[in-house]
DNA sequence: GCAAAAGTGTTTGATATACACCCATGC
DNA sequence: GCATGGGTGTATATCAAACACTTTTGC
């Protein structure tokens, strides 16, 4: 048996009570947004990956924990972005069905039964370096567009369209897109996905020369290949850059 | 005995174990951002209110207990910030000093000296509505200016940094500062809240023409009375004109 | 009358918006 | 050669920054 359904069978003895953590996991494909997410087996809902704090434990290394398990990624960026917690969040109808989609004993006494506060978070991935490798359960796992969710238990609708909210208030002022892209990437590909987060088509001249203005990125020699028409250059974020113009008091509106 | 002390003491039976709600309550005087501190009786320490979730309470009315019991208040812009909850965050010492100043029992196994994470928010206030009635507690309370913070105890400096760092950020896109200024307010004191917040000055001229252009406020007959040189012209938020400007995607930075 | 604050206007430079133009590539 | 996407340039409108001018008040 794995560890984290040893762990989830001791919860009492291992978790502090009432707390759990739920990841967003964000990552682009061509044309969309996409949310991974788990299915029930046995079901036909769905549920964000999640998990709970380990006594010993600090809240984002619990996040971080769901993250490495899921993506098989641990160099990822990670951003709190609210945390929920009405006295009447608990879902003993749900903890059953995930329980025995697990194969493990669910009573009405089950520590998982009583109220969460959830410790909510968005991860944002480069899809092409995922691999749902180290998976401590052996769930089936799908990409979901943001904007066509399938029927999802507890309330990880809400927490994921909140968690979307967030990641576009957040863009709208910081960079912190390019994690969703490889280290390499072209304007086209960076307009791209503001266009998908944002939700509304850019400019491409106007694109092109503000990002270039931010002064945070630096322009390779090579250019991306193996596409058809013009090849665009290939440009790398720069942390150096970016921290001199965080200090200068820079901006980076979208 | 008071409400709050009585439910302290029964902390096990009345809160959810390991969570706790800390506030910073900021106000504004003529040069200075302020948070409301409270000072732990018999020393010279000083903490932010803050207090437990209770077994059947959302984490928010929580929050809002709090502020109701400081400040008398109870229509307020209320935000959360930020969850903090490394595994070390426990300080029996600090609890200690606490209970001695309530002159309640302390013991090493008390409840409060566990384990806690933090949920943390700001909220903003017009002082001059500001009642320091149906304290449950009767400390003694200070408005602190957030550039000159006197001891505290726990991590509340760190929670209160954060919180400003919070503001800071979510004014440059919000006009979340109206909630620190009467109702009625002139543009000179719209801009000197700014400044104030933002740490920096702000060209007069451009400032309205910008803030006008927002198209959120409605300029009144009245002007500011008993000032001397030029009386300004009041003005008030309009709800219904920023609902308008927000869902035709408009921004408000600053 | 004078100083100071507030409202408004003017000038100049920067940025936003829209679109044109040319280049490079695959077919 | 042609369609298409990419890099870059240009014209215009809007906004930012700096500052000047005028009005209104207290002294």
């Amino acid at each position: 048996m794995n560890k984290f359904l040893k762990s989830f069978q001791m919860g009492e003895e291992n978790y502090l009570p009432h707390v759990s953590i739920d990841c967003v996991i964000f990552g682009l494909t061509d044309n969309s947004l996409n949310a991974l997410l788990l299915k029930v087996t046995g079901t036909e809902s769905w549920v964000l990956p999640g998990g709970y704090v380990e006594k010993d434990e600090s809240i984002e290394d619990a996040a971080l924990h769901v993250l490495k398990s899921r993506t098989g990624l641990t160099d990822i960026y990670l951003k709190q972005f609210m945390t929920t917690g009405n006295s009447e969040r608990s879902f003993p109808d749900d903890v059953r069905r995930i329980c025995e989609s697990l194969g493990i004993e669910w009573t009405e006494g089950h520590w998982a039964n009583k109220r969460f506060i959830s410790i909510c978070y968005y991860a944002l991935i480069d899809v092409n370096k995922f691999k749902p490798t180290g998976g401590e359960l052996e769930q089936e796992y799908q990409w979901v567009d943001i904007h066509n969710l399938p029927q999802m238990l507890m309330d990880h609708d809400n927490i994921l369209r909140k968690g979307y909210e967030a990641l576009k208030e957040n863009l709208g002022n910081h960079p912190i897109g390019i994690n969703l892209l490889p280290d390499k990437f072209t304007m086209p590909e960076l307009q791209k996905m503001y266009e998908i987060i944002l939700d509304k088509t850019l400019e491409r001249s106007h694109f092109q020369k503000k990002m270039l203005r931010f002064d945070i990125f630096r322009r390779l020699e090579e250019r991306r290949e193996g596409v058809p028409h013009k090849r665009p250059f290939l440009y790398r974020f720069d942390e150096n850059k970016y921290q001199n113009e965080l200090k200068k008091g820079a901006r980076f509106d979208v």
